[in-house]
DNA sequence: TAAATAGTGTCTTTTAGACACTATCGC
DNA sequence: GCGATAGTGTCTAAAAGACACTATTTA
């Protein structure tokens, strides 16, 4: 055992400290396929490339207020879901100086999802496609919505794989997907996000059957309207127990 | 929309910084219950109080690099299984400055576990005591080996319970347990180390065809040795594929 | 041979998938 | 009634739990 082991109580301001960010996956569907709301860069580097909206995180701030004032400051949202998802840190991912990002999921529905994108038209809606089945993992790939591939700034690429990663995983255990639904929903549109996400067809009654069972589902007597065809009932999520 | 969503590219230098630290969860099994190392604080704040071993991160340092570094301070070990658990960034966790810490999550073997505590004696073994059931998560009592309750420092006592939380939630569908056992071990000790961490019992049969199913285990032909009964199998943890 | 644990065969229970069927709406 | 989708009953397949039984080692 050297000496470093005890090496403690030295002056940590005296350190040079490095920047902290926060950077924002905000997901949501768009006609029915996974998107995400990206911002083109204006300076270096990686002038004119896009990247996720993120902000630096005040000194007198929690990491969580910086996230959700970068919802307000970039998407006019006053709330959505946020969930925190991984802390990026390699010395060299930004160029200019030593920044490490707590990167966050955001999960917007298809109206507020909309509503940003008219709140901030400078926001991009990237369609995201995800090559591998399961929750593995891997890349993805990205691409504006006439179809012309991105290539992320900074290290945008891990975090938004991570994100997705992160979503599939906790689909179908989780709350997570009634964030991308209105408040009232179909459990047609309820298994319509889950297949959108998770890039496979789901069989009707069992899906059913597991929503049900986790007690997710409050029932509002209501149904949809305008339909040509007979109209499904309305849920509500609700917590279990 | 406002003029704050497009307020950018201002210099992030001029702002003032935030000291970043990792902190780390050394875990492992003593006498088939779960224990943490713990650090006594030397200095104010929280003087005299149990913390988790951790340190500041090197303005040079990737944030994994400052995990490893922390894991060869404190207990002396080269390497271990090492995940990141989460970022804690509430402005007063330290009453002295802003600091930022990002958790990590450190498994032992017993072997590993022990090797540390001999080359580090002013590391605690706490006992890990979880009062809740399945993975939804919740506080955990914290107590010296003689049995006294231990109020961690800072929000130790969160990042603790996090831990514990993602490792019951990972154990059965990732290859997290393995990290807790040395490289041969029998089907019986890979399953006590399952109940320990779980805290309930397993059926013997559907956890061995679970185990055997998921390609996870190589056989070895040779038994162990020293027992008074029958001698079981030694095996090897392999990745599937 | 006795004691103790390793390891397995098999029955039951539970859960998920497949598939078809009935129900209900607008037109 | 027709077309289209909602919603469900039920059979099958797969996985998990229960339990007992056999196997193998030391003493």
């Amino acid at each position: 055992m050297t000496e470093s082991v005890f090496l403690e109580g030295y002056d940590p301001a005296a350190y040079e400290r490095p920047s902290v960010t926060v950077d924002l996956v905000l997901m949501g569907l768009r006609g029915g396929r996974p998107a995400v709301l990206l911002q083109e860069r204006r300076d270096p580097p990686f002038k004119k490339r896009w990247a996720l909206p993120g902000s630096f995180v005040g000194i007198d701030e929690a990491l969580e207020s910086a996230a959700e004032r970068t919802l307000h400051e970039k998407a006019r949202l006053e709330r959505a879901h946020l969930e925190q998802l991984y802390t990026f840190g390699a010395v060299d991912r930004d160029p200019r100086m030593r920044v490490i990002t707590v990167s966050w999921l955001a999960l917007l529905n298809e109206q507020d999802f909309a509503a940003a994108l008219a709140a901030n038209p400078a926001l991009l809606p990237a369609a995201i496609d995800v090559p591998w089945a399961g929750d593995a993992g891997g890349p993805i790939t990205v691409a504006t919505p006439g179809g012309t591939p991105i290539d992320l700034a900074f290290d945008h690429a891990a975090i938004l794989a991570l994100a997705v990663q992160r979503l599939r995983g906790k689909l179908d255990y989780s709350e997570i997907g009634f964030a991308l639904l209105p408040e009232l929903f179909t459990l047609r549109q309820l298994q319509d996000v889950h297949e959108a996400i998770l890039g496979t067809a789901l069989n009707k009654p069992a899906f059913r059957r597991r929503m049900q069972d986790r007690g997710w589902l409050a029932a509002t007597g209501t149904r949809e309207e305008g339909t040509s065809y007979r109209p499904a009932e309305l849920f509500r999520f609700q917590r279990p127990l």
